[in-house]
RNA sequence: GGCGGCGUAGCUCAGUUGGUCAGAGCAUGCGGUUCAUACCCGCAGUGUCGUUGGUUCGAAUCCAACCGCCGCUACCA
């Protein structure tokens, strides 16, 4: 008995959430319910991460303050976990005041203790290339790359000093095999950082939707401390009233999606070994729910509503089929038809009918009251030792974070009981008067759905209490703790109602579909950090811990970094605009180059002349769509060769700054292939 | 390209340190039962354990190569 800690990622309100959100909410509900009944004193912290351009940007185009958005959004949030029974202690929001306070608090101190400190995002920067050199890098003061003119440009930044902590964190995280998991990312998390750290941005001037950096208000902190340093801010770390920090604190389990675990086991770790605070004892990366991209878009907007299900199926399926199908930790599949199975399966013709047929019985045979039991047969023995066995396997998968496994083992209960029914046969005792092994066998079963009850309440508390309550037992399961689950506990002379089925069988379809590509839903948290992940831009020689701007606006490492997407850039002329021959080009054809998955060959037509360019759009557009329609061409860059092929010219394409989504240029209308473009 | 991992019944996957390890669930087929939501219970499978070579008395389990897939990273004109 002891205290558990547990969170969620605070979630960006730049749109509603998903599935995958509620895919992570839901196993932190399980895991605080189940340590409740455990008797650990719980703290359950979600929340939503509220400031960034992002948020700006949106509230702008509708014409309202950014406050007024983000309200609208986290209403949704907080309505979502009501309807999901998630039963959380608090739910920060950057936005608050006393998030605000403590968070300038902790950067003011990292700041006068030299963690932080002001310096400029400066280097040589090559326009065309998008891309900042080191001084050693140039080549006769030009770009290695493509040997044209280098700018200096510098804007101010606080960095964060990551490198001062790389070996520190290595070493905490190779003494604490459990502080990252599943072995797989710890694996990955240990290879990055051995790469080594650079310093990291932690302000940006270039817009003012967050919190202002402590006595230099051009500045606000950005996302990483701002929202990271929620898990201590929501229990009053740096307030008057410390309390819950001191209680809490470390964090038991950090709970995120696999695309932030880096996030959460480098930059996190290291402000609070800048801070002298302790790290938290465990982050878990969990996996990704993969969609059925046929079934749920049209086209790219491949969201998956949790409210929706839950409207038409109720909390329970929706959190049994999170929890159970899904190898915690690894990438799983969601459909609609899953889910239906799932729930007709082992919700319906399992545990539901379980009951319904036991009730049945009951008050077909004894009028709905729960006879007492008498002498035990072996058979007997046997199911009452099975509640022992499976309370502990239970007790033990929840310890190592598999709630799909606890599930199983919680079900082989079931099964058995189910079994039971039809080796005893009440039906017959009752045919052949045999009242006493009838009344046996029916408390049996009876004390099998009150264990059961607290068992799956963790994961499914709304049938957890309702099975409670139709066994006439009084009062809530919360109260019971793991303690009740134990035999004999019944009272007998109890009343048994049945009721109706606890959960109705769906219709499933006839036409099951085949297994279309699933699409990657982005759990998106903290500005989408997996496409951040993703596109984050190395220099040469350098790795960026977090480096790419999730929104577009960064402010590299004062060091060689690349300009992410979306960063101003500084003027030109009209002159230099003109040193771009830009053309019209009619593609040919177009071939996946093998080995390279996200290059297309493309042939292209411009004019008299036909070239050869490698494109890195692979991952939106198939070859066969490509042919005969018209793009931009850059027809002056310099030939490049990308993975052995040769490149001449570059494509032109629009993209959102996570990269998730590319549209290619082309005329409004046809005209010649070879037309200049200006 | 670098690093890491994975490829086991139709599907999803278990298989510690090599010797009942060839398994579970779902799906399928057959049988039983009637308390029950066409439910529940029983039985039956099928598998060259990715491929090819090694080590060994013996390998799904160790080694090598190859094929395919995935993750991180890089690249992404």
């Amino acid at each position: 008995m002891g205290k558990y800690y547990v969170t969620t990622p605070i979630y960006y309100p730049s749109d509603k959430l998903h599935v995958g959100h509620a895919y992570t909410t839901t196993a932190a509900d399980a895991l605080a319910r189940f340590h409740k009944l455990l008797g650990d004193e719980v703290y359950f912290l979600t929340g939503s991460d509220e400031h960034g351009q992002k948020i700006q940007r949106i509230a702008a185009s509708k014409g309202i303050q950014p406050k007024e958005y983000v309200d609208r959004i986290v209403a949704t949030f907080q309505d979502l976990w009501r309807r999901l029974d998630i039963q959380y202690d608090d739910f920060i929001r950057t936005t608050e005041p006393r998030h605000q306070r403590a968070v300038q608090a902790i950067f003011k101190r990292l700041l006068d203790q030299g963690d932080i400190y002001k310096s400029k995002y400066e280097g040589w920067y090559c326009e065309p290339c998008e891309a900042f050199w080191l001084e050693r890098q140039l080549e006769d003061g030009k770009c290695p790359d493509c040997h044209r003119p280098v700018q200096w440009v510098e804007e101010e930044s606080y960095f964060l000093r990551l490198s001062a902590y790389q070996d520190r964190l290595l070493q905490h995280i190779q003494a604490h095999p459990e502080f990252i998991q599943p072995e797989s990312r710890r694996n990955e998390m240990i290879r990055f950082i051995e790469a080594g750290l650079n310093d990291l941005s932690v302000s940006r001037t270039t817009f003012d939707w967050g919190i202002p950096v402590p006595g230099d208000e051009k500045h606000v902190v950005y996302v990483w401390i701002d929202a990271l340093s929620n898990y201590i801010t929501a229990l009053g770390y740096a307030s008057a009233d410390d309390h819950l920090y001191r209680k809490f604190w470390p964090a038991d389990l950090h709970l995120v999606g696999k695309e932030i675990v880096r996030f959460h086991t480098i930059i996190w770790p290291i402000i609070l070994m800048a801070l002298g605070l302790p790290l938290p004892k465990q982050v878990f990366g969990h996996g990704w729910l993969l969609f059925d991209a046929e079934k749920m878009s049209k086209s790219r907007g491949n969201v998956v509503d949790p409210v929706a299900l839950i409207e038409e199926f109720g909390p329970d399926p929706l959190r049994y089929f999170l929890l159970r199908e899904v190898v915690f930790g690894q990438d799983g599949n969601f459909s609609r038809e899953a889910l239906i199975h799932r729930t007709n399966a082992d919700l319906a013709n399992d545990l539901g009918n379980l009951l319904y047929r036991s009730a049945s019985m009951l008050e077909r045979y004894r009028d709905g009251r729960v006879p007492a039991p008498g002498p035990a047969s072996a058979r007997d023995r046997e199911l009452m030792g099975l509640v022992g066995e499976v309370k502990r396997e239970t007790i033990a998968c929840m310890e190592r974070l598999e709630p799909h496994n606890a599930l199983a083992s919680i079900w082989r209960l079931i099964g058995r009981a189910n079994k039971y029914i039809d080796e005893e046969a009440p039906w017959a005792l009752q045919r052949q008067g045999q009242q006493e092994r009838l009344d046996t066998v029916l408390y049996n079963l009876v004390e099998v759905l009150r264990n059961v009850a607290i068992l799956v309440w963790p994961f499914i508390p709304r049938t957890g209490q309702a099975i409670w309550q139709r066994l006439g037992l009084p009062g809530e399961i919360l109260q019971q703790g793991l303690a009740a689950v134990k035999w004999g506990l019944y009272p007998p002379g109890g009343a048994v109602t049945r009721g109706e089925p606890l959960f109705p069988r769906i219709e499933e379809k006839e036409n099951q579909e085949k297994g279309e590509p699933y699409v990657t839903m982005d759990q998106a948290v903290f500005e989408k950090p997996a496409a951040a992940a993703g596109t984050a831009p190395g220099a040469t020689a350098t790795v960026p811990v977090a480096g790419a701007a999730p929104e577009g606006a960064a402010a590299p490492s004062p060091s060689a970094e690349p300009a992410p997407d979306g960063a101003p850039l500084p003027q030109i002329t009209i002159d230099e605009f003109a040193r771009l021959d830009l053309r019209l080009a009619t593609i040919e054809e177009a071939e996946a180059i093998p080995k390279a998955d996200k290059l297309l060959r493309l042939q292209v037509r411009m004019g008299p002349e036909r070239r050869q360019i490698v494109a890195g759009i692979a991952r939106h557009y198939r070859p066969e769509e490509l042919v005969g329609r018209q793009i931009v061409v850059v027809a002056n860059l310099k030939p490049a060769r990308l993975r052995g092929v040769e490149s001449q010219g570059m494509l032109l394409a629009a993209s959102t700054p996570d990269g998730e989504q590319l549209a290619i240029l082309g005329p409004d209308k046809p005209l010649p292939a070879g037309c200049k473009v200006k």
